[in-house]
DNA sequence: GTCTATATCGGGATAGAC
DNA sequence: GTCTATCCCGATATAGAC
């Protein structure tokens, strides 16, 4: 068993773990051992814990490129919107528990761990081109000045509701689905508002808001 | 009384070593030695590193307690709510650096140092007692459904502004000057705005994103 | 009740030999 | 690429001094 090979193994059983006992829970002695490895080869593989996490965002990214593309198929937004919300967490239901405590760096963004920070990118872009993608090809209507922000907005909304979604106590999430349906009118008649021209300070406004957001 | 005077040095000591060096920074074994005092002695009378932080999140909330007083002198609402938030960004200052550290847990309601947790909520409910004493003294009219979260909802605010804060890599933070400014008058705004009766259906939806958010 | 000293455990991470 | 040994950390436990 050589390079790729091992990592790939190393990766495999950490994610068990993880997704039995927690992420904190779960040391790398533990890892390397199920795994039939030394401590050291796993440090040799991922230069620490959070590296194992961020190969796992990388492959979660991987995998979602087509789920997310066959959530691309609906005439209306909102029906879009809510594809692609649930193509995820349908993807990441089986590791919501180990999830949720990673999500505790998310508030940081200098944190590796964090989907806002430097590491996960990449993978941001790639999901920010998605959203892109649902307003453009169901002709959403948006004013000019919005426009270049609005697939960010969504992002934002988004992460939001994976948020809730990783401490929903609720018997199989069920209140993350009222959450989903309730907001998603909400999100999708705004968008509809914004369009009238007497909303403009209320554009404005949310500009100003997103631009101080975005550095 | 000599054991709350070590107690009191060992907390300022840690304090002091968590602005310069950070919270993950610092160990115990740091923090009893230049306290001049055994390891075994902080763990007497700090359970964890983490009751420390506790110790010092119940010591702001004492010491806020006037100086939130002093900021509830506005006629105006926006005033007030502006005096309320500076009033604690001021406060936490000095200490800015390592509570971005500790907002990490900010995410997960199930970490003992999360401001949503349970060993949080005293310091939670008298902070909601503040926002509503501004509504209340301000005559701030709100609609009979959403008077009751209206509190809650403008804590919920704070505590994202708070996060911003932490983050803010700007000079002297002036970016959060800038959003607390901007985000500021819209909140304004929209409660005078929710209360027209046209307003109904939104705020049927605000308080079903509320009551799904409460449990 | 307050405090020191020390031993011990398991954790993340590293160095260096092979 | 792989392993063994080691380091420092947070945390716990304990024995004993004042």
């Amino acid at each position: 068993m050589k390079g790729e090979e091992t990592r790939e193994k190393i990766l495999e059983t950490a994610l068990e773990l993880f997704r039995e006992h927690g992420y904190a829970e779960t040391s790398m002695r533990e890892i390397a051992a199920k795994a039939g490895v030394a401590t050291g080869l796993a440090y040799y593989y991922f230069q620490s814990k959070d590296a194992i996490v961020l190969a796992f965002y990388d492959r979660a990214n991987r995998d979602l490129g087509p789920l997310l593309e066959a959530a691309q198929k609906g005439k209306k937004l909102d029906a879009r919107l809510q594809a692609l919300v649930e193509a995820k967490l349908r993807y990441f239901a089986p590791n919501r528990n180990f999830l949720g405590a990673l999500m505790g760096h998310a508030a940081n963004p200098s944190s590796p761990l964090s989907p806002f920070g430097e590491p996960s990118r990449a993978i941001r872009e790639t999901e920010f081109a998605h959203f892109q993608r649902a307003l453009d090809e169901t002709g959403t209507r948006i004013a000019d000045d919005l426009k270049p922000h609005m697939a960010k907005i969504l992002w934002m909304y988004q992460m939001g509701l994976i948020l809730f979604w990783m401490y929903d106590g609720s018997k199989n999430q069920t209140r993350t689905d009222q959450l989903l349906q309730s907001s998603l009118r909400m999100v999708v008649a705004l968008i509809k508002l914004g369009n009238l021209p007497l909303m403009k300070p209320a554009r404005k406004a949310i500009l100003e808001l997103v631009e101080i957001l975005e550095n």
